[in-house]
DNA sequence: GAAATGTGCAACTAATTGGTTGCATGTCAA
DNA sequence: TTGACATGCAACCAATTAGTTGCACATTTC
């Protein structure tokens, strides 16, 4: 559980995440592209966000397939909102989105 | 944004927002109680934990009551889950920690 | 099997972070 | 208005972190 919130702390392992999201299945190369620093910095964070169960990787021949799983994100919500808080706050959430939305989105 | 996870990568920071969980409301002097350091090093972190707006206060007199926002916690889910996998990764989640609790809980 | 491609590992540096000590400010009670 | 309590601010230090360079290993292609 700490290595989540540990690997979720870095802009560039976010930025991962969001390519991942984007596009699943990416492989080391590939993520690389336009993070603007080296492979090996690239690698180290894949590394944690691999500890972290948020990315699982799938080889094949020499490349290396990064795939996002969404669970551990799941279970940050489940820590500090209760069971039956969920519905209320998810309500309040949604209706800050539409309203940024309208505003300045 | 960026706060919010800066704000929670600090298992200290987490700490404080577990015991905002099951006890709302805490002035500065309580939330120190327990946590085995200095009443300086714990406001330091709840300005971040402000900062990130995971953290409401109110003042009382000389007192600083602190007061626990979820609502930020939700947003972290959206950035990588999406509306329509939402209920099937919950499912999932759910069947994880039943599993646990079975387990090892 | 040699060259090109894709990845892995380790040492190093600059910047950030988590905690400390010391002192100042504001509020309550007598 | 004095003393006690609750908090605020700033300088400082040790440990961690984000990125680098340099080299080694594995797989595909010719």
């Amino acid at each position: 559980m700490d290595t989540v919130f540990k690997a979720l702390s870095g802009a560039t392992r976010r930025q991962l995440l969001d390519r991942l999201h984007s596009s699943n299945g990416l492989s080391l190369g590939e993520l690389c592209a336009e993070m603007g620093m080296t492979r090996q910095a690239v690698a180290k964070h894949l590394t944690l966000l691999e500890a972290a169960n948020l990315v699982v990787v799938r080889r094949r021949g020499r490349e290396k397939l990064h795939y996002l799983n969404p669970v551990p994100i799941t279970e940050i919500a489940d820590r500090w909102i209760g069971k039956y808080e969920r519905h209320k706050v998810r309500v309040l959430a949604d209706l800050k989105r539409g309203l940024e939305e309208r505003s300045d989105g």
